[in-house]
This record gives structure tokens, C-alpha cells and sequence, in this order.
DNA sequence: CTAATCTCTCTAGCAGCTATAGGTTCAAGA
DNA sequence: TCTTGAACCTATAGCTGCTAGAGAGATTAG
């Protein structure tokens, strides 16, 4: 039997988001002593693991409940777990050639900016006008 | 004299959020007509458009609040909004770093899962066993 | 038994918006 | 001039994924 604490310890999730998780339903609410503190077993600990690994990848609290959910039918087929790790992997990917282009755009105000006041800062102007872009992130 | 409408066409903010950036700071509160109804000037318009594309790059509020003060004022020296600048591309690179470890592990993940049922699932383990992970992510 | 440390619930806060409700104002056409 | 419909107003609550604090009660080691 663990107490919160020791969960959060052997796990590295805090207290505060162990609560949170069961209010959200990842994890199920466990028993409680007389004193009407919540006691778990191996069990949830494990889960605790699981859940905490799938936010480190990113998987937002949606798409964990659908993991555990799954998780609890080793008998079913797997599709359903791929296509959330697939989808997630397309928006990690989505997310990466964004910020690169980000990067992209940053790194080219930053190293073109010779000037010594805010007049003449190529920061501050390639911020304020837009047409210094190259070929315009968005639409507008 | 623009409508919070117009100046949201022409911007591509949306109303609310222009409302949200006025509470926050970031743009003056505009005179009013007699009905009590923002109209905003070119210069607004600008300064919109400046806060838009700098959200665009990733840039907090906050970062964008500095940058807006330092652009008031042409004479000063533009160290400040090279810093800004520069420490957000460095917080951009950082988080690519991040996204691209996150996607070699869904990758490996993903691609390992030839199982047809949870029970043998690829993803599952993987999210179950931190010990199938190549090079932890974390140190827990 | 006592003191120190947990733990409990509840509430509010973070960023950066977005949405809704319920009411007022504006502008264009008849 | 009047009417109607679109646009606007404020205020409040909600979103994600936690985190922090208050104030009270439980547990445990000595």
C-alpha cells in the first residue's frame, strides 16, 4: 500500500497532478484509509508509470484516457493505439517544421540587425513591417 | 477611423483578442464614440499588426509588451530588442531539440508495433515499460 | 502524548485566448 | 424619419494541464 506521497516519489508525478489525474479519470479513484487518505496499490502505480510516459511523449490527457482505456482490453486489436501514437507522431512532426520555420525567420532578423538604436533595428522593423519577410508565414 | 470589426479584418486578430490585448497592455484603450464603441487610427492598426506577427514568431506577451515600449522610443539604443529576440530563438531552438527527440521515440514506437491485439502491442508496452525506451527520456 | 509531517478539500491562478449571454449602438435602406 | 439587422458593448466562464495556497484533519516516530 503507497500512500499519494510515496506515488509521487516512486513515480515523479506530483501530488497535486495524481489528483488532478484521477479527477480527469486516468487513474481510478483508490480506497482510503479510516482517515480518508487514499492508499494505492501496485497496480496503480504501474498506471501512474504509463500516463507519465505518455505525457512525457507529448499524448495529451484525451488521447491517454483512450490509451488506458485501451490498455485494459489486451484482447482487442490494436489499431486504436497505433492511430494515437501515428496521429500524435504527425503533429509532433507538424509542430517541428513550424518552429523551424520560426527559427528560420528569427535567426535572419537577429543576424541581420546592425543597427545601434531602435530606429534603426531590424528587429523592431522586421516585426512592424511585414512585406521584410521572406514569403509570408501566414495569409494576412 | 476603424471598427474593432475593421481592424480586425484587416489584422486578422480576432475581436475578442484585440479586447484581450487592450486589457493586457499591449495596445491603448482607443477613444470611444458616443455609444461608448472603440474607433482606432492607422497607427493602432500598426501597432496591431506589429503584436500579430511577433505572436506569430512565438513571442509571449510579455516579450511583445517590452518590445512594443522599446519600439516608442527610436532613440534608445536596441540591445534590448536584440536580447528578446535572441533569447527567444534560442528557446525555439531548444524546444525543436525537445519535439525531434519526442518523434524519434513515437517513430521507433510506431514502427516496432506489429502486434494485432493490446496484449502485444508495441505501443502499449512501450508506454507501460519505460525500460523498452532507447536512452531514457527523462530520469525518472 | 506530542510534535512533525502528511494528507484532505476547496478555491484560485497561470497563458492566451475563445465563447456565450444579455444588452446597446450604428448605419443603411424605405 | 424610422426601422431593422448587423455590429458592438461588458462581464463571466471555459479551454489545457497543471500548480499553489488556505485551513483543517490524519498519521507516525519518538
Amino acid at each position: 500500500m503507497y500512500s499519494i506521497g510515496d506515488l509521487s516519489k516512486k513515480t515523479g508525478v506530483k501530488i497535486p497532478t495524481i489528483r488532478y489525474y484521477e479527477q480527469m479519470g486516468l487513474i481510478a479513484a483508490p480506497d482510503r484509509t479510516e482517515g480518508n487518505q487514499r492508499r494505492y496499490e501496485r497496480r496503480e502505480l504501474e498506471r501512474l508509470s504509463f500516463i507519465r510516459h505518455a505525457r512525457d511523449l507529448g499524448l495529451s490527457i484525451e488521447a491517454i484516457r483512450d490509451l488506458v482505456e485501451l490498455s485494459q482490453h489486451p484482447e482487442k486489436p490494436c489499431t486504436g493505439a497505433d492511430a494515437i501514437a501515428t496521429t500524435h507522431l504527425a503533429s509532433v512532426r507538424a509542430k517541428i517544421a513550424q518552429l523551424k520555420k520560426l527559427e528560420h525567420e528569427l535567426e535572419r532578423i537577429v543576424s541581420h540587425c546592425a543597427g545601434h538604436t531602435v530606429g534603426d533595428c531590424y528587429v523592431i522593423r522586421a516585426l512592424s513591417d511585414h512585406g521584410l519577410c521572406e514569403g509570408s508565414m501566414d495569409e494576412v
